[in-house]
DNA sequence: GCAAAAGTGTTGGGCATACACCCATGA
DNA sequence: TCATGGGTGTATGCCCAACACTTTTGC
């Protein structure tokens, strides 16, 4: 072989999706450094590089260990990025150095995304206060390239939720309205739906069961709360 | 950080699937090495490691071009593989090793998938004589983790051909029967389909012309030909 | 003529779309 | 009492599955 191999670094990096009943979030962590004398501040998606006897999907389950206390359910590998360019910013190459204490020439980062519901069980770790969860149409400039891994990434989410709809459960509260759900499904197709064909749909699903709870203090008739009932799910879609 | 760093090398490797209007085939490279006193004999993907310089999809789109004369219509990245076990074959490692004259540890590859039209347009270059079409059923050990890379393949063609099935088109010729197509989806989804509804189906599909040309020499009644129109599936899929 | 594979017609059910409508509530 | 958002009923049309049947061809 002529052209030299190269010898590059490997990571990790995770695109957690949150959704607040009105926009889809991704969780980013702030980050500070220093560009030649002025220092600077910017924010970039979680990761890490990976550690030696350590597989890929373990390497991205550390680094969700690292953000939440509770176990990660929906956690899948996507899309791996190696542009030799995506290391072209000396600031991302100073940050990066500076944090490993090593020379870093190219790296190649596999991309994972995560749904995760927003609540009280799946809070961030206390000493993860640079976390930040930012509604997608905000996310402007983020470090490497992770404004393109997240567009991708959103991409994948929206292919995978047309063939499993329920995925979109792990982004939902226990609980949820229709409204909620169909709000959700509207934010990952980018276009609103039709009120009533939404219900039909949804009361075809006999995974989703309604509950005896309302909303309570709302300025309009109050919406019934559902549930996800995974059991009746895995026993009507796997034969038996 | 407490844990070491690993600088594990990074390789690309191409699952392409071809189709004889039976079964669906990969292409594998024969290899031989030595392993202590004995030489060996067997199959693998075909790849290579990344060159300096080189983006992931540069490297994968290499490899096809050493194996084709032609261009690659269809070459998609569809997932990473990195355990630290996957290069626990001694056997592996020493054909590795004497192939690129290398210390080899940790290979971490990015696969990708190409469907491709098994015709003299898409010859093997000459110079290729070590690969071979493989049915899948006939696929059973291969070099490194290539048996479960192919697996993982075969299910990421499924779940793309069901969300856009005009994928096919790249790997039936580019004048087929009406039976030659349906052979082909049974073949992807691993279940017969009923002839008549597929006959509707495809007539529903206005991007599928029938042609009139004919089958000859064959012991019962000659099937009709048709080819895909690319422009009129772009036509009615791009709203304009 | 016979076997083998190509190709056609018909019907009923499920699901999507669209639109018009009623219900509950706070201002 | 009106505006707002939650939720329902009903009609229409498309796609799909499950059928049995006719046509063409080589032997």
């Amino acid at each position: 072989m002529q052209t030299p191999i190269v010898y590059p670094h490997v990571s990790v990096d995770c695109v957690v999706f949150g959704f607040d009943g009105i926009h889809l979030h991704v969780l980013l962590l702030k980050r500070t450094g220093k560009e030649g004398e002025t220092s600077f501040n910017d924010l970039k998606l979680p990761g890490s590089l990976i550690f030696s006897e350590e597989d890929l999907d373990e390497a991205a389950q550390r680094v969700m260990g690292e953000l939440f206390a509770k176990n990660i359910l929906y956690l899948h590998q996507f899309k791996s990025f190696g542009s030799p360019s995506r290391t072209s910013n000396p600031r991302d190459i100073g940050w990066l150095e500076n944090a490993v204490q090593q020379k870093i020439g190219r790296i190649i980062t596999v991309s994972y995304l995560s749904l995760i519901r927003i609540d009280d069980k799946m809070k961030l770790k206390s000493d993860n206060v640079q976390a930040v969860w930012t509604a997608l149409p905000d996310i402007k400039k983020l470090a490497f390239d992770h404004v393109s891994i997240i567009h991708e990434a959103v991409d994948e989410v929206r292919r995978f939720v047309s063939m499993d709809a329920t995925l979109v459960f792990n982004l939902l509260p226990k609980k949820f309205t229709a409204a909620q759900m169909r709000v959700l499904f509207e934010e990952l197709y980018g276009e609103k739906m039709d009120v009533r064909n939404f219900h039909k749909k949804m009361s075809r699903m006999d995974y989703v069961m309604p509950l005896d709870e309302f909303e309570q203090g709302v300025s309009h008739r109050a919406a019934r709360f559902y549930k996800f009932d995974k059991k009746t799910y895995t026993k009507s879609h796997t034969g038996f």
